[in-house]
DNA sequence: GACTGGATACCGACTGGTTGGTACGTTTTT
DNA sequence: AAAAACGTACCAACCAGTCGGTATCCAGTC
């Protein structure tokens, strides 16, 4: 994870990988047939580990559909600081070198990020709903908050220090202001 | 720009950069004095092409500030199509890969990036005064138009064939939706 | 208009180090 | 005793970058 999200996936060596782990290259040929096999298991590492990590979080506890959303772009935001490395994506990152090299690590990708995304869909379902939302579709609408958070991570690399962090951060503030005024807006509509 | 965004920063070689462009090793060498230069030279030039191809584009001409905005917007949803190389971005991509391991790389990606984001400040800084929007700068605002459009193509890099476009460009609506709510909504709220 | 000298452009073989991956032996677990 | 885990030495291919040489251009000179 470490190595993968300063690096990139490509300019990571297996014998820097080995090095990093303290592992010796034997025994990770052991585990891994090819290093595009070690990219596949980091991205279903990654994806099991942040959906964990979500699915223990505190903001579903909210009664109102909308404020679970926005309790998940809040905690999203509390996540970020410190350097890029410590808050960006490993299947985001791994998608853009791999894409067209690798099926199999664009698929482990696809699988993590839109996973990640799936998580979100049941309250984006509840808060359509409920605020009476038109034009969109839940999975659309979760497929945005990926959109926002790799972009904002793509933009967090282009800065140094912390500018990385107030960067991603303020960008999230903006997919909290969408999300607030399409079910806050809906919501005035609908009780006229 | 073609290996670039199709390969990656990294994987790319020299030798295919040389063997593509009709080109031999010794004249690359002569002309560029490291990979990382030609890199710097690569963010530079994009940056240069894209925004003589954006301040070209027809959407200056209306006179509205927002239907500026939103026509930047939807021009770039029209230039969405066929496989993810034909779209991404260099600099996006580059700099995901390259931005701990060269700071010139990073820089020169960082200009590209915020230039393109700068074209549209003037346009949102009018349409914020007339619409009296509140919380936000056009300067934010224009960073958030990259972040949805990078992270679209992140996203887009998880599909394979039309599904990638259709991606980019779904998300690109969902940018479209914000700035249509938020200027229009407060457009509303100050006619009262 | 022919000649010259120096600068620039270019070539392609070469180098030292690195790459992902293998072969084969040894240790540890079951 | 068998199988899984692990270590070491090694390999061919490839990597960015170098180097000595050649071709081309152009300003100045006669």
């Amino acid at each position: 994870m470490k190595l993968v999200r300063s690096s990139g996936y490509s300019a990571t060596s297996v014998d820097q990988l080995c090095a990093e782990a303290g592992v010796t290259k034997g025994a990770f040929f052991h585990h891994f047939p090819t290093k595009e096999a070690l990219g596949v298991a980091a991205a279903e590492y990654w994806s099991a580990s942040t959906s964990g990590y979500f699915a223990a979080a505190p903001y579903h506890h909210h009664a109102d559909p909308v404020d679970r959303v926005l309790g998940y772009i809040d905690f999203r935001m509390a996540l970020i600081g410190g350097p890029v490395e410590g808050f960006s994506c490993v299947a985001g990152t791994m998608v853009q070198e791999a894409f067209r090299s690798s099926a199999a690590i664009r698929v482990a990708c696809e699988a993590s990020i839109m996973g990640n995304a799936k998580a979100l869909e049941a309250d984006l379902a509840d808060a359509i709903a409920q605020r009476g939302v038109r034009g969109t579709t839940p999975e659309s609408l979760a497929r945005h908050v990926q959109t926002v958070i790799q972009g904002s991570f793509v933009l967090a690399k282009t800065q140094n220090g912390d500018a990385s962090a107030d960067l991603a951060r303020e960008q999230l503030g903006h997919l909290r202001r969408y999300f607030s005024m399409l079910f806050g807006a809906a919501r005035e509509e609908n009780l006229q």
